[in-house]
DNA sequence: TTCTGTTATATTGTTCGCAACTTAATTGAA
DNA sequence: TTCAATTAAGTTGCGAACAATATAACAGAA
């Protein structure tokens, strides 16, 4: 090795971590807004696409687990942006909808993409489009590299 | 567009949330080992390259703010794998400080990066390194992107 | 039908992350 | 010298995020 790996300077994963945080720091005040956290916003991304989900659909489609889903669920239930009932076909599983101030949101979120997209991409308008595809192509590669080392080691261990 | 923004796959930011979690979950079984957590980790490589720091020095190298360093540090100290006092030259400002098993810890940890490395890089080991550089310089160019829209719009408001 | 195992969701307990506030020490202007 | 402003760290409170556990409903075999 050329260098120390252990230097924070030479850690791609502290890249990665900073990165989030200052990503949701940008959110933050768009979202304060609307009065939601990140993970509430992206929750209710999913439902103005699906108008309704199963608690465990979500859990999967966020890739968080119950232990954050239902809490979050609760706090957005109490705001009036969602309901929860249980399936009669089968009581133990619990289906989210929409109420109609939940739906009402989305028109007031869709500034939010464009206004982070400025945040997060050069001031440089030809160079945006071929940008945006390359992070993104590299993401999804790296986001699926680690889910499969994962899925090894779990099968492994 | 040419597309929805405000659908999930779409988003670039969801991609940075769930590969930074998925990656925390690649480091956990391998920090659990240490008994560490990422943040007390990084905490740690900081000081085993520095050997002491003040706590403001460790919040500006690692972007957390004294909310979050302060329990931390309290943490690693019960853990006796730190000590603070403070400065007698000005007693405002608190000192932390590696004690005999902070440092020896850094053994344990060397095979850490490599490991993850692995987890996180296509295993073609010809891509390996043209791979990390290209990542590695988006993600600073993003990073950098981020933080200098924060401060203009901080400025501005 | 009954018992066993599985599935879906919720709860508990710990740490992180951050905003807002507190405390105490230092600085600097009047 | 005095006192108001600043600085450094710690505390409080809330919402994630997750492991471990609990609860309840369902499914299938004996």
């Amino acid at each position: 090795m050329a260098y120390d790996q252990l230097l924070l300077s030479n850690q791609l994963c502290f890249r990665f971590y900073a990165l989030e945080r200052e990503l949701m720091a940008a959110y933050r005040p768009l979202l304060d807004h609307l009065g939601l956290t990140y993970a509430q916003y992206i929750t209710l991304l999913y439902l103005w696409e699906h108008e309704k989900a199963t608690v465990g659909e979500l859990c999967t489609a966020l890739s968080l687990d119950t232990g954050t889903m239902s809490p979050l669920l609760k706090r957005l239930e109490s705001a009036k942006l969602i309901e929860r009932h249980r399936l009669p076909s089968d009581e133990r599983t619990v289906e989210v909808l929409l109420t109609k101030k939940g739906r009402a949101l989305e028109q007031k979120a869709v500034s939010i993409p464009g206004n982070i997209a400025t945040c997060l991409l050069s001031s440089d308008r030809d160079e945006q489009g071929k940008k945006y595809a390359e992070l993104r192509e590299m993401l999804d590669q790296t986001l699926e590299q680690l889910k499969r080392t994962r899925k090894e080691r779990e099968a492994g261990k």
